[in-house]
DNA sequence: TGTACATCAGTGAACGCGCGTTCACTGATGTAC
DNA sequence: TGTACATCAGTGAACGCGCGTTCACTGATGTAC
C-alpha cells in the first residue's frame, strides 16, 4: 500500500454533495474486489482512497454496513444488466439467450472475482440480507422456462432446474476463484455440459 | 460472548506438553466453525477459550497462520474419513459407494457449515495453500472411475466428470450455507439428480 | 445594494478496543553427581 | 541421601497498529430582508 500524502480532495460545489457518495461507492466496490471479503473493508481505508476524512463517509452512509450494502447493490445491478444485454442480443432464440446470460455472468465473475465472492459467499447475507439478489434468480428461471415453452428443453419444473443449474455454475465459478492454482476445464464447454445435462438442451456443435 | 474470569488452566505434567496443542487446535476448529472465516479467528480469542495466556499459543505454533492450517488439516482428515467410512459400508457396489461418499460429505458440511466455508471458500488457499485437499478430489474421481469400470456409468473422462460433479455439489452446499433463509430442494434428491445427469448413473427408485 | 443568517460540504481530535507478536521471566519437576 | 542444575510448560507486561464511531467545529456559498 502506498502511504501517499493524500492531497485532500476539495469540496464539491453547492448542491453537488451527492457526487461524493458515488465516489465512495465506487472506491468501496474497487476495494471489495481486491479484498474479496466484506469484513476486511474498512471505512477508514475507503476514506483514504477517496482522499477525504473518515468522518465524511458518515455524510452519506449510516455506518460501514450501509456502505457495503450500497456497493453490493451496485454490483448486482451490473450483473443483471450484463445478463439482460446478452439476452437482448439473441431475441427469439431462447437457448442462445440462456447460454448468453450464463456466459455474461461468467465473464463478469472472472473479471471481478473478489466481488463475486462477496456477492455470493460473504456473510453479508446473514448479517444484512440482500433481498435484491432475488432478481438474478428470477431472470435465470424465466430464461429456462422460455426454453421449455419453446420445446427446446424437456418440460420440467423450471424453478428446480434453475436451482440445479445455478448450483453447478456457481460451484464451477467458486472453484476457479477460490483455487486459481489448479487447472480447470474450458469454462464455456463446462457451461455447455451443464446446459445439456441439467437443462436438457440439445448439444451444440 | 461471556467475559468469564477465565479460571486459568493448570500446566500439563512434564512430558505432556503436546496435550495443549490438541486443545488449541480443537478450540480453533470449534471457533472457526462459528466464525466461518479464517481471518476472523484471533489467536488471543483462542487462548481465552483454552484459558491460557495468548503467548502460550506460540509454544506450539509459529504464528496465527500455522494454527489455522493445523485446524484445516484436521477438518480435511475428518471429511476424508467420513467418505471412506461410507464407501466401506457398500463394498462391491460402486454406485452406492459414490452416493455414500457424497452424502457423507453433505452431512459433514451441514453439520459444520462454517468449517466447510473456511475449507472451500476462504482465502487460506491463496494465502497459505492447502495441498492436502488434493486427496478429497482423488477419492471422488476414483469412485466415479469405479462406476465407469463396472459399466454402471457411461465411459467418459472421470476427471472431468468429477470436476463437474464437485462443482455442482459444492455449489449446492455453498448456496444452502450462504443463503440459509431461502428454501432449497431436498438435498439427497438433488444429489441424485446430479448423479443421474452429470455422471450418468441410472435413476434410483 | 448591503448585510445578517442559514445551509451545505465537509474536517480534526479524541474515545476505547482488540489485535499479533516480542521479550524477559517464573515455578515446578526431573537428573547428574 | 542431598543438592546444584537443566529442562519443561507456561506467564505478564508491553510494543505499535488500525479500527468504527462521536463530537464539536469550519469555511465557503447562497438567500431573505
Amino acid at each position: 500500500m502506498e502511504t501517499s500524502p493524500s492531497p485532500r480532495r476539495r469540496p464539491n460545489t453547492r448542491g453537488q454533495g451527492e457526487l461524493l457518495r458515488e465516489d465512495i461507492v465506487s472506491a468501496a466496490v474497487r476495494m471489495l474486489d481486491e479484498l474479496a471479503d466484506d469484513e476486511a473493508l474498512s471505512l477508514r481505508a475507503v476514506a483514504r482512497e477517496v482522499s477525504i476524512a473518515a468522518t465524511s463517509v458518515y455524510l452519506h452512509f449510516a455506518d460501514r454496513d450501509a456502505l457495503v450494502l450500497a456497493a453490493m447493490r451496485h454490483c448486482h445491478e451490473e450483473l443483471v444488466q450484463a445478463g439482460d444485454d446478452a439476452e437482448a442480443a439473441h431475441e427469439g432464440d431462447p437457448a442462445a439467450q440462456l447460454l448468453g446470460r450464463l456466459l455474461a455472468q461468467l465473464a463478469w465473475a472472472e473479471a471481478h472475482p473478489g466481488l463475486y465472492k462477496v456477492l455470493h459467499e460473504s456473510k453479508v447475507h446473514r448479517r444484512l440480507g440482500m433481498p435484491f439478489k432475488e432478481v438474478l434468480v428470477q431472470r435465470t428461471t424465466a430464461a429456462i422456462q422460455r426454453c421449455m415453452d419453446a420445446g427446446i428443453a424437456p418440460d420440467d419444473d423450471a424453478t428446480t432446474v434453475a436451482i440445479d443449474l445455478r448450483a453447478a455454475v456457481n460451484g464451477m465459478l467458486s472453484q476457479r476463484i477460490n483455487e486459481p492454482g489448479l487447472h480447470w476445464p474450458h469454462a464455456a464447454k463446462q457451461v455447455d455440459r451443464f446446459l445439456t445435462r441439467l437443462v436438457g438442451l440439445p448439444p451444440r456443435p
